[in-house]
DNA sequence: ATATTAAAAGTAAGCGGTTTCATGATTGCT
DNA sequence: AGCAATCATGAAACCGCTTACTTTTAATAT
C-alpha cells in the first residue's frame, strides 16, 4: 500500500558510499570531491530521492517554516499583507503555517503555542493587542517575531507600519481644511492599540492644531466590516456628522453606502476618507479617498525582516516606517 | 542562550517513570493506573513541558498539519472557503500549511512537492488545472487530496462543489427570459476547466433550450481582476451585447463600473449577473445580482471530508455538491 | 496458596536525517 | 622523497518522540 519512500540511506547504499556525503551533496557542503557528488546525484535522480522535511527539522532543529498569526484572513488588509508576506518566505524558502487568530485573544495564545510546538524557525504577527500572556507566549516560542502592519505599543518586537498618527494627522488636516467642524472617527474597537494610541492621536492632533473642540460623541467603535458601518448611517446623522475619517476600507463602504441609501450625498453633504487604500475604494460609488500604505511591501518587508532575524543578521532599525500617501478620489471635495 | 527546551525524557526522569509511561499519558493511552497519571500531569505541569510535534511527526509519521493550495489569497472567492477550511482544520486540531499558486503550473507542481517534504497528512486544493504532472505529484504526496470549489475534469479525487453547470444555466436563462438576445460570457482563461466545461456548458445550454444562436464573439477570456472588468467595457458595446454573465464577483465589478463610466446605465441598458456572491456584490452600486454559493461550507466540508479521509473513515460519495441559488440585486431588472 | 490472566510499566529499536569527530587519501612544500 | 597540512569520507551519536515487545505487578480464579 504505503509505497516505499526512499530514504537517505537508500541512496547511500546505491551509491556505495555514506550517508553522512550523501547529506553533503544534498545540502550543498563543498567538501565533496566533485565525481563522488555526481555519483550521487545520479542515484538521487535515479530513485528519485527527496529528503524528508521533518527528520531535516528535528535533526537540524530548523523547519523552513514560520507561523503567520492573521486576525482574518478575509479582510483584504491583512490578505494583502499576507501576499507580501508569502511571496518574499517563497523567495528564502520558507513555508507558511496560517493561524487566524480572530483578533481573539485566547486563540492567539492558543495559536502561538501550537507554533512553537511545530517549531517554526519565526512568526509574523497580525494583531493590535498583546497582553502579557500573549508576549509571555512570544518569549516562550524562542524565535525571532515581527509585526507586520501592526503595532508593538511597547516596542519590543521588531515591525513594520507605516507612520500611523502622521497619516490620520493628514487625513483630518486635510477634512477639517474642507471646512468640516464635526468630523467623526470611526474605527474598530479601542482596545486596538492602533486606534487608541495612533489613530486617535492622529485625529486628536489634527483637530487641536485648527482648534477645533474634541467631541466623545463622534466618536465610533464598532468592528471592521461593511454591515456595522452600514449601520452606523443614522448615528452619524444624528450626531451632526459631515465628515469621517474611517480605519477601515470595508466598513468604510458600508459607512459610504449606508448614508448613500439615506439620501445623504457623498461628497456633497458628507466626506469620507478612509485607511487602507484596498481595492474597496476603486470599487464603491462614489470612489474612496484614502490613506495610501504600501500593504505588499509591509508584508514583503516584514518577511525579508524575519528571515533576516532568523540568520541572526545584522539589521540595523528594528522598527521599519514605510512612506504612506494620501489619494484624492470621490468621496472628498 | 537557547533555554533548554524540556523533554519527555526530563518528565519521566522527574516522575520516576519511564519514557513511555509519559508517552502513554500525553497521548491519552488508557494504560495507565490514575495514580501514575496524575503524577506524570503534575510533573509536566511542573516542568512545563510541550512535545515537540517535529519529534512526534516523525516518529509517528503523522504530522497533524495539512497543506492548502490557494490560487490567490486576496481573491475574495477563495480568501472565504480558505476561512471555512480553516475553521474545521482547528476544530479537528490540524495546522496548515499555506502555499499561493497563482494558478501557475510550475509553482503548484513545486508546492506539491513542497508539502510532502514536510510530510503532510493530506491536502486541500483549489485551482482548476490539473495537469498530468500535477496529478502525479499528488499521488507521489500519498495523501488524500480534496478539491475545494474547485472542479476535478476527470472526477478521480474528491471535491466539494455547487452545480456549475446548473448554476449558470439557471443565470442565463434568467438573462434571456428578460428578453436579452446578447448576452456576454466573461471569464477567465478558458484552460481552466471550470470554464470551458461547466460554465460555458451552461451558457449554452441557457441558450439552445430558448433557441438563441451561439456567438463567438460574446465570448470573453481575461484574468480575474477589477482591471480587467473595466477594460472590457468598450468591446462588450462594440459586440452590442445587452447583458453579461461573469464568472468572478472582482470582474463583474470591474465591467459594472466600467460600463457605468462609459455612460452605459445598468440594469436598465444592461444586465450583469456574476458569480460569487461574494461581498462585492453588496458594495458595488448598483448592487450586482449573483449565483449564490454557501462559499464558507465548501471550506469547511471540504476540510471535514478531508478528516474523515485522513482516518479511513468510510465515506459515501466522494463528490459533494451543496446547493446553489440565484440572488436579485439591482443589476438585473 | 498457587496458577492464570489482565493491566501497568519499562526497554529499546526505530523514524530519517545532521553533524561531530576520527581516519585515510591527496596535495604542497622543502 | 618525506612530512605537514588539507581535503574527502565514514562511523556513530543524536534530535525527541512513538511503539512493538517484554517484563513486572495486580487481579481473579481454582
Amino acid at each position: 500500500m504505503d509505497k516505499q519512500t526512499v530514504t537517505i540511506y537508500d541512496v547511500a547504499r546505491e551509491a556505495a558510499v555514506s550517508m553522512a556525503t550523501v547529506s553533503r551533496v544534498v545540502n550543498g557542503n563543498p567538501n565533496v570531491k566533485p565525481a563522488t557528488r555526481q555519483k550521487v546525484l545520479d542515484v538521487i535522480d535515479q530513485l528519485d530521492y527527496r529528503p524528508n522535511a521533518v527528520a531535516r527539522g528535528l535533526a537540524s532543529k530548523k523547519t523552513t517554516t514560520i507561523g503567520v498569526i492573521i486576525p482574518d484572513l478575509t479582510n483584504s488588509y491583512f490578505s494583502e499583507l499576507a501576499r507580501g508576506i508569502d511571496d518574499v518566505a517563497l523567495m528564502y524558502k520558507y513555508n507558511i503555517i496560517l493561524a487566524s487568530s480572530d483578533e481573539n485573544h485566547d486563540k492567539e495564545l492558543q495559536v502561538v503555542d501550537n507554533l512553537t510546538a511545530k517549531q517554526v524557525d519565526g512568526i509574523i504577527f497580525m494583531g493590535n493587542q498583546v497582553s502579557k500572556d500573549l508576549r509571555d507566549a512570544f518569549n516562550r516560542a524562542n524565535v525571532p517575531i515581527v509585526f507586520a502592519g501592526s503595532v508593538d505599543p511597547e516596542h519590543q518586537s521588531p515591525s513594520v507600519n507605516i507612520d500611523y498618527v502622521a497619516a490620520v494627522t493628514d487625513a483630518v488636516a486635510k477634512l477639517v481644511s474642507r471646512g468640516n467642524k464635526r468630523i467623526a472617527f470611526v474605527t474598530g474597537s479601542m482596545d486596538e492599540s492602533i486606534n487608541k494610541d495612533y489613530r486617535l492621536k492622529g485625529y486628536k492632533q489634527a483637530l487641536s492644531s485648527k482648534r477645533i473642540g474634541y467631541d466623545e460623541g463622534l466618536i465610533f467603535q464598532t468592528d471592521y466590516s461593511y454591515k456595522a458601518g452600514y449601520a452606523l448611517a443614522q448615528a452619524l446623522q444624528d450626531v451632526k456628522a459631515t465628515a469621517a475619517f474611517v480605519g477601515d476600507d470595508e466598513l468604510a463602504a458600508g459607512v459610504l453606502n449606508g448614508l448613500t441609501d439615506a439620501g445623504v450625498k457623498v461628497p456633497e453633504d458628507f466626506e469620507i476618507i478612509t485607511s487602507n487604500d484596498t481595492r474597496f475604494t476603486e470599487i464603491s460609488r462614489p470612489t474612496m479617498s484614502s490613506i495610501t500604505q504600501p500593504l505588499y511591501d509591509i508584508g514583503a518587508v516584514s518577511m525579508r525582516l524575519l528571515t533576516k532575524l532568523m540568520n541572526n543578521e545584522e539589521i540595523g532599525d528594528k522598527t521599519v516606517v514605510l512612506p504612506y500617501g494620501l489619494k484624492k478620489r470621490q468621496s472628498t471635495k
